[in-house]
RNA sequence: GCGCUCAUAGCUCAACUGGAUAGAGCAUUUGACUACGGAUCAAAAGGUUGGGGGUUCGACUCCUCUUGAGCGCACCA
């Protein structure tokens, strides 16, 4: 249990034995740090509570405040003010050096899946997919370094029109294939294409598709054949799928997002039949459709029936959405399902949740929720795109991003070397700057900021990271042990590592990663802080230098673990 | 039309969910280097939190009105 949560066990003890009801207390970083590093402010909730003088209530809490404080003061209306004991502090902050676990507070163990990649299959990776991944999988590691059994699932949107529209460009450009002889008899080979024809194969389709209403209806009739199975069709399509996976997973692997399941809506299909049983009951005809009632007596807008069965017959997307809630309840029991995508998609997540607790599709005690993410815009704050306009993808992106960076590099004799430097550089610049902003907000992707050294940016975490690493290795010690605090900056230091189990806990109750991140540039700049005061190598005072080197491993083995999280990499060098 | 999400320093973002004097980064200005990696550090300046009203010990945060922006309102995904 960490530091914190120990502390405001006791707190709420001494609170209760002091004779007042209290569900939790929160010990708080002080704004005031003139009066005090930490602060409760519950004597004022309490004295409206109670009837009572705030300052009373305060006061007698403070009267039962033991040695691990110091310090205590009131002030204000009813503000407790605290100070750690410092031999208490160090005692703690001494187990966390090789410990992290004891920095942080588990979870109550759940199984939870998250749905956060949403790729479109034979389409390549455009800007809007980078953030919903960057925010999916970092929630994925800090749920599970709390303690829960996590599944990430990328769920590919491998059904739909665009299976008809590169299908039917294949027939435009290849009519000789075999697919697409009537008189052929033998057995399907599987479909050659290489990742560049689908990069330009959908593009084109689609073009065509705007001014040739003939070409549309071909594309649809195609589109019907893939999804009832049909063969070639079906088979051609799985084939372009598993090209356009691999070529998907490259990117989401550079960016170290790893789904557990590379599962989508083809997946879902086997169970559209047990979902629509279970659905049934609730279902009615309207306008040909076949649609669930979701609204509810206390809303107060009217919320659209959800559409499960087209008036043609065939699924939609949230027929294949529900298919896979089944599935996924069926296969792994979750307490919970997390969807990551932006906020367009609201509207529509609560219409396919209602419509799962109604049916009794899911448990009403498993949790679905859509938590959204805010959408990354240019400097004129539209959404990202290209000079002329269109949909920039994701790897021309990252290619801008390694341009600005590697006008920066230093020389390096080994290309390899550098290469990995340089990619781990590219990461870091462009997931701080995706996940620094609170996960809702919409933000402005400015590349020469991201990239800078200075600043609140991955680069300058990684460069504080790399220096910290170059001062440990210069000097072995055998047993790392901070004695003492030496001066106000490593005071700090060790109070900002104490907090760590706020953070996230905030972090993962709101499910940002902002929190992590502004925590550590927080950190960073006040180790940089401490370099700037005190030469550690050179210390003659063994004790004195023992303990800064102590203190930096504290750091660098603390931030290594929230930069794993943020799915960020140390290099050895820049 | 109805609804959702926003509006904070010149710019980009915070503010521990109602707490004390609204904080950071960039940019600007001024300092500190024979440098354990200066890709650093120290400091200054910068605000009527879009506007009005309300709730209370206390409001960027909650309620209400208003102005402006982005988005969503069933057979696309």
């Amino acid at each position: 249990m960490s530091f914190i949560k120990e502390s405001e066990n006791y707190l709420k003890d001494v609170i209760n034995k002091c004779g007042y009801e209290i569900d939790d207390v929160t010990l708080e970083s002080s704004s005031r740090r003139d009066l005090g590093e930490f602060q409760i402010n519950v004597a004022m909730p309490l004295a409206k509570k109670y009837g009572k003088n705030p300052l009373e209530i305060a006061k007698e809490i403070v009267s039962s405040i033991d040695n691990r404080f110091t310090n205590i003061n009131i002030a204000g209306p009813g503000f407790i003010n605290l100070t750690i004991n410092d031999d208490f502090l160090i005692e703690n902050i001494n187990l966390a050096i090789d410990n992290f676990d004891v920095l942080i507070d588990k979870e109550e163990e759940k199984t939870i899946i998250i749905d956060y990649g949403g790729a479109n299959a034979a389409k390549e990776l455009h800007v809007g997919h980078m953030r919903p991944a960057n925010i999916g999988e970092s929630l994925k590691r800090l749920a599970k370094l709390l303690g829960n059994k996590v599944i990430g699932d990328v769920h590919l949107g491998d059904l739909g029109r665009q299976s008809g529209m590169v299908i039917s460009e294949i027939k435009r450009r290849k009519p000789d294939l075999c697919y697409f002889d009537p008189n052929y008899k033998g057995k399907y080979p599987k479909l050659e294409i290489t990742p560049y024809e689908l990069s330009v194969y959908y593009p084109a389709a689609s073009n065509a598709c705007k001014e040739d209403e003939e070409r549309l209806e071909e594309v649809r009739n195609i589109t019907a054949l893939v999804e009832e199975g049909k063969e070639p069709y079906i088979s051609m399509w799985k084939d372009i799928v598993e090209v356009s996976a691999n070529e998907i997973k490259r990117v989401y692997d550079y960016l170290n997002c790893n789904f557990d399941l590379w599962e989508g809506e083809l997946s879902s299909l086997n169970y559209i039949e047990p979902t629509l049983e279970i659905l049934k009951p609730y279902m009615y005809e309207s306008n040909g459709a076949m649609v669930i009632d979701v609204k509810k007596d206390d809303d107060k807008v009217e919320i659209p029936p959800l559409i499960v069965i087209k008036n043609n017959g065939a699924s939609i997307y949230a027929t294949r959405d529900l298919a896979t809630i089944y599935s996924r309840v069926k296969n792994y029991n979750p307490d919970e399902i997390w969807y990551i995508a932006d906020i367009r998609q609201s509207m529509y997540f609560k219409q396919v949740f209602r419509a799962s607790y109604k049916s009794g599709l899911v448990r009403k005690d498993v949790k679905l929720a859509h938590y959204y993410n805010g959408t990354m815009n240019g400097k004129d704050g539209k959404p990202y795109k290209t000079r002329d306009g269109g949909v920039l993808s994701l790897n021309s992106l990252l290619k801008q991003i390694e341009e600005e960076l590697n006008k920066k590099m230093d020389k390096f004799d080994n290309d390899e070397e550098k290469r990995n430097i340089l990619d781990k550089l590219i990461v870091s610049a462009v997931k701080f700057a995706d996940l620094l902003p609170y996960r809702s907000t919409d933000y402005i992707f400015d590349i020469e900021k991201f990239c800078s050294f200075d600043g609140k940016t991955g680069p300058y975490i990684l460069y504080t990271m790399v220096r910290i690493k170059s001062i440990l290795k210069k000097q072995n010690i055998e047993k790392y042990e901070i004695k003492s605090i030496y001066s106000e900056t490593e005071k700090n230091i060790y109070i900002k590592l104490i907090e760590l189990s706020k953070i996230l806990k905030n972090s993962y109750n709101e499910k940002t990663l902002s929190y992590i991140c502004e925590y550590l540039f927080d950190i960073c700049s006040l180790f940089n802080k401490f370099y700037a005061e005190t030469n550690i190598l050179n210390e003659k005072d063994d004790d004195k230098r023992n303990t800064y080197l102590s203190m930096l491993k504290l750091i660098y083995n603390t931030c290594e673990k929230l930069l794993d999280i943020l799915a960020i990499e140390i290099p050895d060098r820049m």
